[in-house]
RNA sequence: GCUGGCGUAGCUCAGCUGGUAGAGCAUCUGAUUUGUAAUCAGAGGGUCGGGGGUUCGAAUCCCUUCGCCAGCUCCA
């Protein structure tokens, strides 16, 4: 038999008998490498470790280390869940099972629902199928003889996929009595699965599409050790006390209420002073940074929106018109015209470009029911909005000058970590985006342009712009790893059109602006349920509604409490007096749960030497400190806006 | 909007197969005068999300509507 010159990944060549598998050849290597392997990639082709090789390749096994490593070994996890699905429940007919980025889910479609019960059920017989240590089998199957094979069984959706995507001859995995139609590759048994939990099931539709079949998804999880798997575990309960719903309601930052409809939000007492706070940066920033303040109308005549083309590509995301004498008024989506019309309300210059105006302009959205989440997703919310009114040849910087501001807040409110995405058009679907082709690829490229200067990586997203232009999205990380989006910057070349905006250059003749949309907290509402995730309720001082929290020892100092608490006030800082008859420690359990930054202890001794013992809401008692000096400290934290002290 | 689950006091939740509501915390009152994460006692508080139906009788069963949760789809 011949031989095949194998390539390893050390560069190393090696001669093995043709058919070898990479099996074989991890366990010529080392015996670890063997027990460890999951499958192989040959010639750049993720395969199975018992795939023949019959030429000359090259050759690396994959193992738990391997980032492809985690993917195959959950693919494997959704078929061992599905092997035991079809065990327990014969009526389930399988759909599709992919991993994810966290774990992997499968699709059934079945006419009972599953219940947390079967999650128990089902974990239990994935154990049993496991300590059988059955093979992922591949076979294959001439494409016509194999759809009969999974019509007999019954298995319509898999007889679609077949259809729709198998090859002549196809592949197909075996575990057990469990049959599936896929690609592979596969880990070598389901003796390799150490640690899975089943987490949720949820609705789906076949495909996505929601006129199709209903189906049932099963969502778990798997990791290689138990370790990981708990450490994930903690993740989602850690998630689950930072939920800013919960938070909200525990620490009164805000609500949302039935009577008054859903995703509408009320802002609190303590929620409207961290919102107030983040307002009065953002604008004194703003001001800084050469932007001008204005103020639009929240309703204005329909018309204008049919002008923007907002009825035509936005419409299923308006609320509808209402009738006011004989005409239609509308609800604002976005600030865009509003702003475009204080453009238009005078003849402008070059001189004055670029014209960036800003507004907290509160917008209505229409949500499907099904879709609003607390405050990151609502039908009613504020954007910190721009539109910047340039020449063309200034667009470049000013988006520069966008998202260098983007990185400057995102320091300030604590985080270190983002992602940044370059919408572009899908080039397929044209007629769903208004302007040329042309003005697209100009756009398009100038975004891609100034980040590539800005020397910041990014992914380009086709099909992800929005109607007007392309856009550059910047996805913060918080403070448990999780993205989320907030800063938009956005190029629109169509609207200036639209509405005719001109400015005269120093040629003395017309010409049409540039405008860029932006807006970097995204909106109030979202920013501050990522803000109450990413510091779990735990807000610096300077964003704290309540800075710090007197306690008297005993009724006896409540006036001393009452006259520091003044003083301190006096200087500017949220202090308030905790005058309840309860123990001490029963109120500074209290202050803890409120995430209260300070708690200030005063009884005799404090009251005689003027001073106030400190505990820190995160490592306790910091002894007695002067009055004025623990003022002077605050003052410190809040002018820095310090996140750590 | 779709699939599934759910909606009982301000909050968290109990209430088996229908017999007309209960706990802890919170609130109020009283006692206690507190030194770094829950003092004790008493009281008030619910047309069981809304509407309709079945039944002698509904928190419990059915229909409908609103909302919430997990997803799908979509987004700041």
């Amino acid at each position: 038999m011949p031989n095949v010159r194998l390539t390893l990944p050390d560069g190393t060549v090696r001669e093995f008998p043709q058919g070898v598998t990479a099996l074989e050849v991890a366990r010529a290597l080392s015996p670890r490498l063997a027990a460890e392997g999951l499958a192989a990639r040959v010639d750049g082709r993720l395969v199975d470790l018992t795939e023949p090789i019959e030429t000359d390749a090259s050759v690396q096994i994959i193992t738990p280390s391997s980032p492809e490593g985690l993917e195959i070994y959950r693919h494997s996890s959704a078929h061992l869940l599905a092997a035991a699905v079809l065990e327990l429940f014969p009526d389930a007919h399988p759909g599709v099972g992919p991993p994810t980025e966290t774990g992997f889910f499968y699709d059934f479609y079945r006419e009972k629902p599953f219940t947390e019960d079967d999650l128990a059920k089902l974990e239990a017989k994935m154990q049993d199928l496991v300590a059988a240590d059955l093979p992922y089998e591949r076979v294959y199957f001439p494409k016509e003889e194999g759809l009969k094979i999974f019509e007999q069984k019954g298995e319509f959706l898999k007889c679609q996929l077949i259809q729709e995507k198998a090859e002549p001859v196809f592949s197909a995995y075996r575990t057990g009595k469990f049959l599936d139609f896929c690609r592979g590759p596969h880990i070598p048994s389901t003796g390799r699965v150490k640690a899975f939990k089943l987490l949720s099931v949820a609705g789906a539709h076949w495909k996505g599409d929601e006129r199709s079949y209903p189906l049932q998804r099963i969502y778990g999880t798997a990791f290689f050790s138990k370790k990981d798997l708990d450490a994930f575990l903690a993740k989602l309960e850690e998630a689950k006390k930072r939920d800013h719903r919960r938070l909200g309601k525990e620490l009164d930052l805000f609500s949302i209420q039935d009577e008054a409809g859903a995703g509408l939000i009320f802002w609190h007492p303590k929620g409207g002073i961290v919102r107030k706070e983040i307002e009065d940066w953002l604008r004194a920033e703003l001001v800084a940074r050469g932007y001008d303040l204005v103020y639009t109308p929240h309703a204005m005549r329909l018309h204008l929106w049919e002008i923007s083309g907002h009825t035509n590509f936005y419409r299923e995301n308006m609320f509808g018109p209402m009738e006011v004498e004989n005409d239609h008024y509308q609800l604002k989506p976005m600030n865009c015209p509003g702003h475009i019309l204080i453009y238009k309300s005078r003849p402008r210059s070059y001189r004055e470009l670029p014209l960036r105006l800003a507004e907290l302009g509160t917008v209505y959205r229409y949500e499907r029911s099904g879709v609003m989440h607390g405050l990151l997703r609502v039908r009613g919310f504020t954007q910190d909005d721009a539109h910047i009114f340039s020449m063309p040849e200034q667009v470049e910087h000013e988006v520069e000058e966008c998202i260098e501001f983007a990185f400057q807040v995102l320091k300030t409110f604590g985080f270190d970590q983002y992602e940044v995405e370059l919408s572009a058009r899908d080039p397929k679907n044209s007629e769903q985006y208004a302007g040329t082709v042309e003005e697209w690829e100009l756009a398009e490229g100038a975004l891609k342009k100034t980040l590539e200067r800005m020397k910041i990586p990014f992914k380009t997203m086709p099909g992800e712009a929005v109607f007007y232009g392309p856009k550059i999205d910047l996805k913060l990380v918080d403070a448990i790893g999780r993205p989320w989006q907030l800063t938009t910057v956005q190029f629109d070349f169509n609207l200036p059109r639209r509405f005719g905006l001109e400015y005269v250059g120093s040629d003395g003749r017309g010409h049409t602006p540039v405008m860029v949309h932006r807006a970097l907290l995204g909106s109030i509402e979202r920013f501050f349920g990522v803000l109450i995730e990413h510091y779990a309720g735990a807000f610096p001082v300077w964003l704290a509604p309540v800075q710090a929290r007197m306690l008297p020892v005993s009724e006896k100092h409540l006036e001393y409490a009452r006259r520091i608490a003044g003083e301190l006030r006096a200087a500017k800082l949220r202090v308030d007096v905790d005058d309840r008859n309860e123990k001490l420690n029963a109120r500074i359990r209290d202050a803890q749960l409120q995430k209260i930054p300070f708690m200030l202890v005063v009884g005799d001794r404090e009251a005689q030497s003027n001073t106030v013992s400190v505990r820190r809401r995160d490592s306790g008692d910091a002894g007695a400190k002067a009055v004025s000096d623990f003022g002077a400290w605050m003052r410190e934290l809040i002018d820095s806006r310090a996140t750590k002290w």
